[in-house]
Parts: structure tokens; C-alpha cells; sequence
DNA sequence: GTTATTTATTTAACGTCGTTAATGTTTGTG
DNA sequence: CACAAACATTAACGACGTTAAATAAATAAC
């Protein structure tokens, strides 16, 4: 059996996995129902994921794969670092909150599980996420369109964060009052780029739309 | 047998499955292992709590609870609002980074699942502990030592979130090159605070310590 | 082309889990 | 004492993760 096809066969397997967590959630997911949905044997998988565990890891690291792909669509065709960065924080809350179960399993992680540590694939899968924020602003401040306080790494890692921090509560239902991922995700932006831009390089009217 | 005594018996059944949880993980917390913990039967639990569900929704009320408590002792003794806010998001990073799992835990929900959404054991904790930030802030405009662009819950909200985004990437493993949690929540907050008050309340002093 | 050997899959089995039903065991009441 | 209610324990069921034995399929050697 060529590597393509082993390959394959673990992508057919998370193809199913991902349906029977869509369909039914995670604590549906089972070898004994993902081979069914397959139609394998429950331990025909078994010689293409380890463990439970290393099957779930690879389906989080397909999820990130999906986030990134959402991101990198949005960004297509737009041009200006305001315009890019507002598709890419669109994209993001609209990828999220239109599957918020995929969106959470991304993040749905205990420490101490050090598995997710050493899977290189859902690494890296981790890392081209945040990455396509991070080019953003990099080439905005390339071409001079934007300058900021910080690194481009540090802003991404900012706003990366406050926009997962938003929707994260979101999807836990820990808002109240009527606030909403919507509403506060640009916000949070608005408010991030205004703290962390060069007084000197920010748009007036950046001042506006904090009230939500 | 008396309320109270109930009420008793579930303080100590959660602090058995506490103690599981801190000691093994959450995998380890069955019904079985807490009975263990606790030199009872295994069926015990259920006439306290109806499912496993039940116990671990009232665990994660426990660890807001807790992280309320970090946060509200921390407070205690600091006047005024930037020496209060300081306070405030040095005690939540403490308690997050000190206690990485119990704090995973508080968040460790996927969307579907509502019986979270429907214990108001578990949502009373949760707008408590949001609510200590909204006081803070709300004392502030109060007291007129900070005028912001918004009204303090949105406020609260998105420091929180903020921080919580920080921290439970950091605890996914998220960061990358040196980032860290205990530099970038205060950087977070600093940003944050800077995008949302009105220009003429804001000290000089907050031009620094982004650059991490 | 037939056999031998490796590979891929299936079935059987073990221990653990969540949960419920049946069975004890205590405790207060007449 | 009897008796009923409340509580705790054991037994049992089906599903799970996982491994080992058994089987089928594919490939290699002659």
C-alpha cells in the first residue's frame, strides 16, 4: 500500500469521523460509529490512528485547516490593509459562528493532554492560522499603510486572541444583555488596532462603533 | 435528611471529583473513581447529582466560583482604578497560570451541550465572575477616574475576553516564539484600555510596555 | 499457476465506563 | 416490636477503548 494511498484512507476515515461529529457531536464519536459510518470494521481504523485520542487530534488539526481556508478566501481579491483585515476578521466570526461546534473543537483542549504538544500536524495547522493574520499586518506595515506599537507577531497574537477570546465566550453562551460575538468582534478589533496603532497613522474614523 | 446536610454532601462529592480531576485529569473523573476518592459506593453520587453531566457542570461552577474568589481577594486593599484593574488582571492570570487545568475547565464546553446553558448554578458563577470586572470599571466612571467610549458591561466584556483569549491559547500551546501569556495579558488589557477611553482620560504613562 | 508470506481487515475478548434495577441497611414512627 | 421511608450497596446491561487471535486479500517466489 503506497503512502498515497494510506494517506487516503486516513483522510476517508476523518471524513467520516467529522460527519458523525457534525451530525451527532463529539460524544458521539466512536470508533464503533465512525467504522460504521465508513462501513469498516471498528478496528480497521485503528492501523491508521493509534488512539482515540490521536484520531481527534488529527480532526483538530483538520478544523484549523478549515479556519485557515475561510481566512485565506476572505483575503482573496482584497487589497488595503483595512479592507484585508476587516474581510479577515469577518471571515473568522462568520467561519465561527456558522459552525460553532467545529469552530470550538479547534480549542477544545485540556493541558497536561501533551499529545496535542507533539502532533507536528496540528501544529503547524495551528501556526498557518495565526500566520494569515500575522502576513496581514506585516505587509500593511510593509507598504506603509499602518504602523504600530508592537511587532507584527505581537499584533496578531493580540488580535487573534481577542477575537477567539469573543467568540469562545460567545459560543459558551457567557454573554449577557444582549451582547453578541457580532457586535463585539469588530469592536475588539476597532479597539485593538486603536490601542496598539502609531497615533500619527490612525484614521479618525477609527472613532467610531465602540458602543454596542 | 436536612438541606443543608445535602448541600454538604455535595461539597464533599465535588471535592472528591475535584481532587480526582486536579490529580489525573478529566479522563480520570468517573463515578467510580470519585466513589473511591471518597469511600463510598459507586452509585452513591447519583442521588446528588442525576449524570455525570450534572457533576462536572457543577465542577465547572466550582472553578468560576474560584476564579471569582482570586479575583475578588485580590481587589481587596487596592484603591483606585488603574491600581484596581492592575489587580484584577494580575490575579486572573495567576490563577490561570497556576491552576492551568482548573481554569480549562471553566471553559471546557462545547455548543450543543445545554445543560450549561440551562444550570443556574453554572450561570449565576460565570456573571458573577464577569461582573467583578464590570464593577471595577463601572466604579471608575463613577468616580470619574476614566471615561470611556462605551458603557462599562461592553467594556468588561471585552477585557474579559481579552484575557481569557490570551490565556487559553497560551494554554493551548498556541504561542509561538516566546509570546506568553504573562506578557501579553497586561499588553492586552493596556491595548484594550487605550482603544476604548476617551482621549483626554488617558495618562501619558499608558504610551509604554507594548513591545513584547 | 500454485504456494508461501506478508498485509489488511475482521471477530472475539477484556476491563472500564454511565446508568438503572434490585437488594440490602439504617432510621425514625406507631 | 413492627413497619415504612430514606439511604446506600451490589448486580447487571449495553457501549466504549483497546489488544490479541483469527481470517481474508494481496503480493512474492518458484
Amino acid at each position: 500500500m503506497t503512502e498515497a494511498q494510506v494517506q487516503a484512507r486516513r483522510e476517508q476515515i476523518l471524513d467520516a469521523t467529522m460527519a458523525v461529529f457534525e451530525a451527532d457531536g463529539l460524544e458521539a464519536v466512536s470508533f464503533r460509529r465512525v467504522a460504521a459510518q465508513l462501513g469498516c470494521s471498528y478496528s480497521a481504523p485503528y492501523r491508521y490512528f493509534a488512539s482515540k485520542e490521536e484520531l481527534l487530534t488529527a480532526l483538530r488539526a483538520r478544523a484549523f485547516r478549515w479556519m485557515e481556508q475561510a481566512m485565506l478566501e476572505a483575503l482573496a481579491g482584497e487589497t488595503g490593509f483595512r479592507a484585508r483585515l476587516a474581510a479577515l476578521s469577518r471571515a473568522f466570526i462568520d467561519a465561527a459562528l456558522s459552525h460553532p461546534q467545529r469552530y470550538a473543537l479547534m480549542f477544545f483542549e485540556l493541558p497536561g493532554t501533551d499529545l496535542a504538544q507533539r502532533s507536528l500536524e496540528l501544529l503547524a495547522a495551528k501556526r498557518d492560522s495565526l500566520n494569515v493574520c500575522t502576513q496581514v499586518i506585516a505587509e500593511g506595515e510593509a507598504a506603509g499603510e499602518v504602523v504600530l506599537d508592537c511587532d507584527p507577531l505581537t499584533a496578531s497574537h493580540l488580535l487573534w486572541a481577542g477575537a477567539h477570546g469573543i467568540v469562545s465566550l460567545q459560543i459558551a453562551g457567557q454573554f449577557v444583555m444582549g451582547r453578541s460575538a457580532d457586535a463585539l468582534v469588530p469592536t475588539m478589533i476597532a479597539a485593538l488596532m486603536r490601542g496598539i496603532e502609531r497615533e500619527a497613522s490612525r484614521p479618525v474614523t477609527d472613532r467610531q462603533g465602540l458602543n454596542g
